[in-house]
RNA sequence: GGAAGCGUGCCGGAGCGGCCGAACGGAACAGUCUUGAAAACUGUCGUAGUUAAUAGCUACCGUGGGUUCAAAUCCCACCGCUUCCUCCA
């Protein structure tokens, strides 16, 4: 939700961003309505309930004798007080409707368009170049006996898969690892839940268009969560918290389940897309003066687990009509998969600003005692799809994957995956 | 899954239709006393919104509805917790 403050003082502000996002821009309008409107009705309101909150203490302490005249005066008040409550309630309804639909103010110096308007930051490491035939992620992944997608798809259908031996491993070392560089940069980490109840769902904005990527059991009325940022950004939710110590943050793991229901016929091949993954993800919460400066400090820590992970990657920052509806700012890390001879996305991170917080209500207590709304951020960690790039880049002529010196001591030290070696 | 009970402020715990935003106790904070501390005594003390305001007003006694002139108190639904039985990684 936006600030509605910035609604009242300059909706012109937000309007510029809406036409950035290719948004609609009478919304603003509308909204500046509907917000005087329920002012206007919250008012009358409150005055009237005082009105009646003063006579019903008149009529207890009335004698008996006047007590039935009074009491009709009450019920005429409280009629009018009942009409006056549902208006401004409906106002309220009417004010909060038109106010989700407005997206976040996308911040300064983000590029214009859309999906492809990305402006490539940076480019990092030497792509490898194979003096032998190289094979991709699954091709390996078989062959040493490390990933197998046939059974995946026997026990549990398309796009599902077991990590075996040395793959699981691996995927445990680079989570590990994570969790170390996390724990160093003051994350606390956090086991999440996975099934959350629909309100929760709602409320982190995940029902609205992409409804259908997400898992639902009907049975027990919970869903499956895409990634553990639902319950990191519920996790304060309602809440005044202490930010006097410095940012909070989190980093949470977990499994994630997505149904990939509108990818029909994309990634089919390896564990590019899947339906379930393990996700370690960060998430700060901030004073909103800080949060510009906590986003580069997320894009530095994903950059620092890449570069732990020997991989090349190229650092993009993504267009405003790209953008996710509470982000005002993202920016992807993409790898170079070889056998794709592209880069493919491996993290992305989202400045949310206060956006988020304001709609799960989450504020923090300013120096003068006033609370305020925070700004959250969250920024991916670590994936299991890691393991594609990971595999493919750090390939061997003879078949063996060179294990990143920064997972060695979190793989017992060993150096090679090779088909001999069993886990 | 079956049975019973319970959800009140930082904590404990009263209140069970009206001068209740809530007794009392503890904690906390300020002060008196003391060389200092403890003890004792005095005072302050729920949260949030609105506001220039520690003024006023509004909301909040698990959550959401309902009854009533008036609800922490009555009714309904939901959520959660505890104990016993059943089951179980």
């Amino acid at each position: 939700m936006i600030d509605l403050n910035l609604l009242r003082e300059n909706p012109s502000t937000i309007k510029a961003s809406q036409r950035a996002r290719g948004a609609s821009e009478e919304l603003v309008d509308q909204a500046v309505k509907a917000d005087a409107d329920w002012r206007a009705d919250l008012a009358t309101f409150e005055s009237l309930r005082a009105e009646q909150n003063a006579h019903s203490k008149t009529v207890a302490t009335a004698p008996k004798e006047e007590k039935a005249a009074l009491v009709a005066v009450g019920q005429e008040l409280s009629t009018k007080v009942k009409a006056a409550e549902s208006s401004a309630n409906e106002a309220a309804a009417k004010r909060d409707e038109i106010l989700w639909q407005i997206e976040n103010v996308v911040c300064e110096g983000v590029p214009a368009g859309g999906e492809d308007d990305f402006e490539v930051l940076r480019e990092v490491g030497t792509k490898p170049s194979f003096n032998f035939p190289f094979k991709d992620h699954s091709e390996l992944g078989k062959e040493l006996d490390i990933l197998d997608l046939e059974r995946g798809v026997k026990v549990s259908g398309s796009r599902f898969y077991f990590l075996k031996g040395w793959g699981a491993r691996l995927e445990i070392a680079m989570m590990n690892l994570a969790l170390d560089q996390a724990a160093e940069a003051g994350f606390t980490a956090l086991i999440t839940p996975t099934l959350v109840r629909p309100e929760v769902m709602a409320g982190t904005g995940f029902l609205g268009s992409h409804a259908d990527e997400i898992y639902y059991l009907p049975a027990d009325d919970l869903y499956l969560t895409g990634t553990s940022e639902v319950a990191l950004a519920g996790y304060h939710r309602d809440e005044i918290v202490d930010l006097s110590e410095g940012p909070l943050r989190y980093a949470g793991w977990s499994t994630c389940y997505r149904r990939e229901a509108g990818s029909a016929g994309r990634d089919t091949k390896g564990i590019l897309r899947v339906h379930q993954f393990n996700k370690l993800e960060m998430f700060s919460y901030v004073e909103p003066e800080q949060a510009d400066a906590e986003h580069e400090k997320l894009l530095a820590w994903q950059e620092q687990m890449l570069q732990k992970c020997e991989l090349p990657y190229r650092v993009i920052h993504t267009a405003a009509g790209d953008l996710g509806s509470s982000a005002a700012r993202k920016y992807d890390i993409e790898a170079w998969v070889p056998s794709q001879e592209t880069y493919r996305e491996l993290t992305s991170t989202s400045n949310c600003t206060t956006f988020q917080a304001r709609r799960l209500n989450v504020r923090y207590r300013k120096d003068d005692g006033r609370t305020a709304t925070l700004a959250t951020l969250n920024g991916t960690l670590a994936t299991t799809r890691w393991l594609v790039a990971i595999l493919e880049n750090h390939q061997q002529p003879d078949g063996s994957v060179k294990i990143p010196a920064a997972l060695r001591p979190y793989l017992g030290g060993a150096e090679y995956i090779t088909g001999k070696v069993r886990a």
